[in-house]
This record gives C-alpha cells, structure tokens and sequence, in this order.
DNA sequence: GTTTTACTATTCACAATTGAATAGGACGGA
DNA sequence: TCCGTCCTATTCAATTGTGAATAGTAAAAC
C-alpha cells in the first residue's frame, strides 16, 4: 500500500522543479543532506530510479517524469487543503500576508497598513513588495495588490480605481531647470526612466516624441528609485498623480499630456474570502486605497 | 505557505475515517500517541479544531469535514503516484499481490502458484483469499480473480471462463444415502449450504422447490467449509464443476439441473499492466485457470 | 593555469519524533 | 455493582531524522 512518507513527494516535486538537491533544500527550507537522503529513499521504496545524477544536478528519468504529474496534483491538493484551512480560520487575530507592487508597498501601503495595526492589533501583516504575479493558489499571498487586472481563475477581485499618471518634477529642480512647455520639449531635460523596461519608451513615442533609452539621463528599473530621484531634483519622470498629489515638493507637469491610466485591483483567493481576519484586512485596504487614489482629485 | 508535514495530512484522515486515534493507528502501522500528536499538531499549525473529542472517539468538525474532501483528493493522489510506481518496476522480480475468492484462493491457486514459483522464481506472491471485493486503484491487490463482472472504472479486465456449478456428494454419502433423483428429491437427502446468504435458497425456489434455510441440515457462509463437508461426506451440496472434476471421491449429480454459472474474471489496474512482473503473473494465471476450468469437459 | 562557483556525498553530534508502558475515564454486559 | 473493553492523555527511554561541517568533483570565469 501507499505508506511511504508523504513527505518523500514533497521533496521529490522540488528536486524535480529545481533540478538540484541544493536548490530544492533552500526552496523548501531544509537541508541538503536531507533532500538527498529523501530522494534516495523514495527510490528504493518505490524500487525505481527517479533521477539521472547528471554533472551538476538531478535530472528525472522517463518514469521520474511520469511520475512527477501525479506528484504535481498532489501537491495542488495540499495547497488547496491549507488555502481552504486558512479561509476557515476564525476570529481577528493572526497573519495576513500581502503582496503589492513595489511603488504601492514601499510608498502606499506603510502609512495604511500603521492605522490598520491601530485598528486591528491582533492582526500581523506580511507584506512582500514585488512586481512579479503572485500565485494565490500557492499562497504567495493572502490579498494582493496589483496595477494589472487579475487574469487568474478562482480569484476575487475588485476593482479599486483607475490612477492616472504624469510627468512631475521637485520645485528644486524646476527652479533650476524650468518647466517644459509640451512634450517636446520635455527631451531638453533630465528624464528620468527606466532601464531594461521599454514601456515608458513606446510610450513617448506614441506621443509623437522620438524616444530611445538613452534619451533618460538618470536609468534605473526601480520605480521606487525613480520615484526618490524626481523628489532629489534629478529631473523630470512619471509617476502615479496621487503620490505626486501628496507631496508639497513635487509639481504635476503637462496634466494635458494623454498618458495612460493604471487600474487597481485588490485580489485575493475565493476560499479564504471567508475568514474574518483576511476579509476584514481586505475590506480597509479597499477603502483606504480608494481614499488615496480619490485624494489627487480634491487637491 | 503549504509547508506543513505532509504526513499529518495522512493521520487526519485516518482518524476522520475511523473515528477513534487507536484505530488510526492500527490502520496506518504506528501508534496511537503518534497519532493524537499528529492530529494536535494539525491543529495547531492551521489554528483549527478539526475534531471534537467525544467519548470514546475523535468526531469531525464542520470545517475538519470540509478539509477532509481536500485531504481525500491527496490521499487518492498518493494512491495513483504508487500505483503507477509501481507499474513502472521493470525486472521480473519483487512481489505480486493477487487477490480471490475463498475457494479459488484455497482450493485453486496454490496448485498453479506452486508451478508458478518454480518458473518464476524471483517473484514473490501475496495470496488473499476474501469474498470482498478489493479496491485496486488502493492496491489491496495487484491482480484480482473474482467471479462477479468486474464494475470498478480503470481496470484491465479478461474473461477467463463461465464456470458451471453443480450439485455433488461423496462416494461415500452416497453409498450410505443413494442418490437423489430430481430436484424434489434433493429435498430428503442432507442438504449442505450457506447461512445468512440467501442465493442457494432463491435458486432453488426459482427451480420449484420449495425451501429455506433449515432445509439446509449442515449451514455455512465459507465456502471452502462447503467444500470440505462435502468431501467429508456430509451431505450434498453446490460445488464448482471443474472442483468436482478434479476430486476422483466425489460424483456429480442431477447435470441436467439448470444451475446458475460464475464468470471468472481477472482483473488489474490499467497503471500496472505493464510491469513484466505482474504481467507476467497475470498470464501465467489466465492460462492456468483457462485451464482450470477447461478441465471439467476433458471429464 | 588558476580561481571561483555550484553541485553531491559523507560524517557526526544533536534535536526531533517515536512507541511501550501506564494512568484514567466512560460504556456495556454479567 | 463489578469487571472487561474501548477509548484518550502523558511519561520517558530509544530510535530516527536532521543539519553544520567537510571533502571531493566538474564546469565556468578570469
């Protein structure tokens, strides 16, 4: 019968993905050591071997692979089984794990999420700041907030506003260099923008404006750098308008440029919109983003 | 995230099967405290009450019952990942697990796995003999010889034969009490039979005679006790024709009686059928008991 | 050609998990 | 009422599993 150590396979899917046992021990958080040994059991269990012990790593066998979609489905159900365990969960108090965009959890979401733990003492919050998808099936996250509309299936997700962007720059910077009267004549300034990321580029160039990479003088892929550079008067760059709405230092350039808009969107998974805890989390960041997002209109 | 022990998942749901941390145990091979840990722990690392400590057993929850489907779909994951491991053993050696019916268990198979070790001698055979039917995706079994119409999805099944069953008794019954002559006259002569299980009886009524259970003078529900009452000389009673057949002391009786036949069937599951092992065992018995049952019309 | 890096395998002290034994509670039958 | 049986909870010695450290290999970088 099936009464090998379930915790055989877990090793096994991560070996499998990662194609080494060192990889896979920092990934599940274990030793090297014991990946290996639990590998080397689970073959002679099964009598079968699972892995090629290739130069430099672990690479399945045809049986291997066969076997890994079956282990792969299990540990959807097991992910399944703690996403379904932590939407059961009762009571205000625990951990809520949020993922945001870098620009919303390092500029955004601190000053929120200070009046939520007044609030809400016994919650504790996680909050990851990256600009990668998360999966909420796997739990990357209880709720995130994205600038994209949610493509995953089995999410709930509301829409929280569409931000506007726009060109600003620091009265420092302003002051030393003028304001640029259209779009023009913003290349006779220091752009600030991004490196590898092209979409700021084909942009401008859908405004008329010739742009390429090295038309920005100040490069980083790192909105929030951007972001602490146009406040530093390095030059003129985009940002979201209510973050420049709420800092006295900035000025809104151009507001007649036609620039594209970013939706917000709060997901999270559909079997933990239950627990009281996660959905009590939700519902503040709703409100409070949807004050943030609102706030540029009255200023 | 997900990473919990995954064999807690396994105790919780033995114990949501059974019922009780002591049954659990004894289903899954270990001990009771270990189970009650596993199940605290559980517990703990999802911050929820799956069980109701009861008297005299462990009773689900409403949330433990709707984690438990989640866990269900693991556990059944777990089963296909060693089913198809082991389908995927190559070599002609290791076990082979087949199950049968009581008599085809005792009084069949031993014969040709004798013949069979002998050519087969790396292979090792499990032999249970049970008139329930097995669940082999869990694999109670590798092969299964059944004489019902086999309904479980996936499986490979052949038809080895229908098997005639017939009334006999022992020369030595007979000499003493004669034969009988018709159904009606099987009526006064020393009915052997089974029990609590009505299917002899329904048959003979739907033949014109009128009977129940105490027209049976010697009452079994094993089959190979039948067998062997019979031999002893204890009355008459319903054997298998190729039995009959093969045991020189016994004599058929009353062959024109229009009696039911069994089909024999051999099953396996569609994920082993290519292990050399088991497939190798598999048509070694299909040839055999084609045989078998073949041997009955030599006669 | 040497260094750096990424990996596996092995060792060994330590920490974690296990199960035999035991105590105690609730039920059902004599 | 008492006894036998079923269950759970707890203790503690022994086993098992773990991970830091280390040695060794092969490839990539300089």
């Amino acid at each position: 019968m099936s009464d090998f150590d379930w915790n055989l396979l877990r090793s096994f899917v991560a070996v499998a993905e990662t194609g080494s046992l060192s990889a896979a021990a920092r990934k599940i958080g274990t030793s090297q050591p014991t990946i290996g040994r639990h590998i080397s059991e689970l073959e002679r269990a099964l009598g079968l071997t699972l892995f090629r012990r290739g130069l430099g790593g672990y690479e399945l066998t045809d049986t291997g692979a066969t076997l890994l979609s079956h282990a792969l489905t299990i540990r959807e159900g097991v992910d399944r089984f703690s996403l379904q365990a932590a939407g059961s969960e009762e009571g205000l108090s625990g951990t809520v794990r949020i993922s945001a965009s870098e620009v919303m959890a390092s500029l955004v979401l601190p000053q929120i999420l200070a009046r939520f733990s007044v609030e809400e003492p016994g919650i504790e919050i996680e909050l990851v700041g990256t600009n990668l998808v998360d999966n909420l099936l796997r739990r990357d996250a209880d709720i995130a907030i994205r600038m994209v509309t949610p493509s995953q299936e089995e999410l709930v997700a509301r829409k929280i506003a569409d931000t506007p962007l726009a060109m600003c720059g620091s009265q420092t910077y302003l002051a030393r260099c003028g304001a640029p009267t259209d779009q023009f004549d913003l290349l006779n300034h220091a752009l600030i923008g991004q490196d590898r990321d092209d979409v700021m580029i084909k942009g401008f160039n859908a405004l008329g404006a010739k742009v390429d990479r090295h038309s920005f003088r100040f490069r980083t892929d790192n909105q929030v750098i951007i972001w602490q550079a146009i406040i530093a008067g390095v030059g003129i760059g985009l940002a979201q308008v209510p973050l420049i709405a709420r800092e006295p230092s900035l000025q809104r350039l151009l507001p007649e440029l036609p620039l594209p808009v970013l939706p917000m969107w709060l997901t999270m998974h559909k079997d933990v919109r239950n627990s009281p805890r996660i959905r009590r989390t939700a519902d503040f960041l709703y409100a409070a983003l949807s004050d943030f997002a609102r706030s540029a209109d009255a200023t």
